[in-house]
DNA sequence: ACGATACCAGACAGGTCTGTCTAGTCTTCG
DNA sequence: CGAAGACTAGACAGACCTGTCTGGTATCGT
């Protein structure tokens, strides 16, 4: 990532307002259903601009999921913050998860989403592993800290819970199913620490 | 349904194969991907017989979508029939799916994957509807019978996990997730019946 | 035997999609 | 000033998509 910035960030660069139109427009009705042209409408940018930049629309997808991925850390980290006991710090993700959850807009998980309409394989598949693959981990180290007896099981439990709180939210437009998330995942941890 | 073969089912009506080719191709690829002139090679249909008895694209989708309800129905309810105490029949539903999550060819939850590529408010969305009220209630029915002292609250729990067994089964891979979601939900169970 | 029904094969229209290419504008820096 | 780089506007090609329409075939009930 990184090196595509070099100096000229002076009042927005085509690359931003092409990647922030195609934030919103992919999320909210997939990345199948927005075509190039709304994108650059949206962005107030020439069709030559996002082909000089990304090359493709499944590299402009690509970047779009890559930034999803690194805001998703980084919201979460934040979030967490707040929290000094580190059991607090495992349930506040569900807590974090409610507030993101009841947002407007809020569509689900955006890798699920993309990962739905795209062919096995692509690179929607490798950011949505990646992305996954963070999560696990995540839960693994604040169960790790949290003191549970076998934090990688623990982590798979807690996985089954965030993915079924997101789809729930989404699905049912109830965010609340995060926070049903939080206290059966209140409950595990008890269980795997006492 | 049912009020659409009439007699004439002597070597499989253009319907039919319509709704198998459909069945296949847009659970594996998805309905947008999937376009018209692919199924209709698959069933070995002419165009006209699809328009003449679907009327659109997007009823297809829908009728593709209330197979795989009623399917899905019928074998959940086969399933559980091998289970007698009310606990291991509510448990059991976590174990056939983990039998359907590990068939090859799973892809998750068609009508969430539906859902991820079409717009809000459409055909779609009311056939998930649908499907989602038919799973929460028989939670709620099974939970009721296994003498839960909440059984709607029981239910909700155990859609959170429901859900988050299927899209881990779906996006790692995984289909034991089924079971990790079922040992939650045996500790649920207790909890909420002691 | 005959008409109705169900079906097949494929051309066609009109739209949309991705991606390319030409030509012109604006800004900035030497 | 003058040239280079980043950008805009939009025509264009070629593919693909849904949906319609024509015409031909086969099988059925009567």
């Amino acid at each position: 990532m990184s090196a595509a910035s070099p100096s000229t960030a002076r009042k927005a660069s085509a690359r931003d307002r092409l990647l922030a139109a195609a934030d919103e427009l992919f999320y909210a009705e997939g990345v199948h259903t927005v075509g190039i042209d709304r994108i650059i409408e949206r962005a107030g940018v020439a069709k030559a601009s996002l082909y000089s930049t990304f090359g493709s629309k499944d590299e402009l997808v690509r970047a779009y999921l890559e930034g999803r991925h690194s805001l998703r850390r980084t919201r979460m980290l934040d979030g967490l913050e707040r929290y000094d006991d580190p059991r607090d710090r495992l349930l506040g993700v569900f807590e974090v998860l409610a507030e993101l959850a009841g947002a407007a807009g809020f569509r689900g998980c955006a890798f699920y989403n993309a990962s739905a309409e795209s062919p096995a394989g692509g690179p929607v598949e490798e950011v949505s592993t990646a992305n996954r693959a963070w999560t696990r981990g995540l839960f693994h180290e604040l169960a790790r800290d949290a003191g549970a007896r076998d934090p990688a099981a623990l982590a798979d439990q807690l996985v089954v819970l965030y993915d079924g709180a997101t789809v729930g939210a989404r699905m049912d437009k109830r965010a609340e199913a995060a926070l049903t998330a939080r206290g059966i995942a209140a409950s595990l941890l008890a269980a795997a620490t006492l």
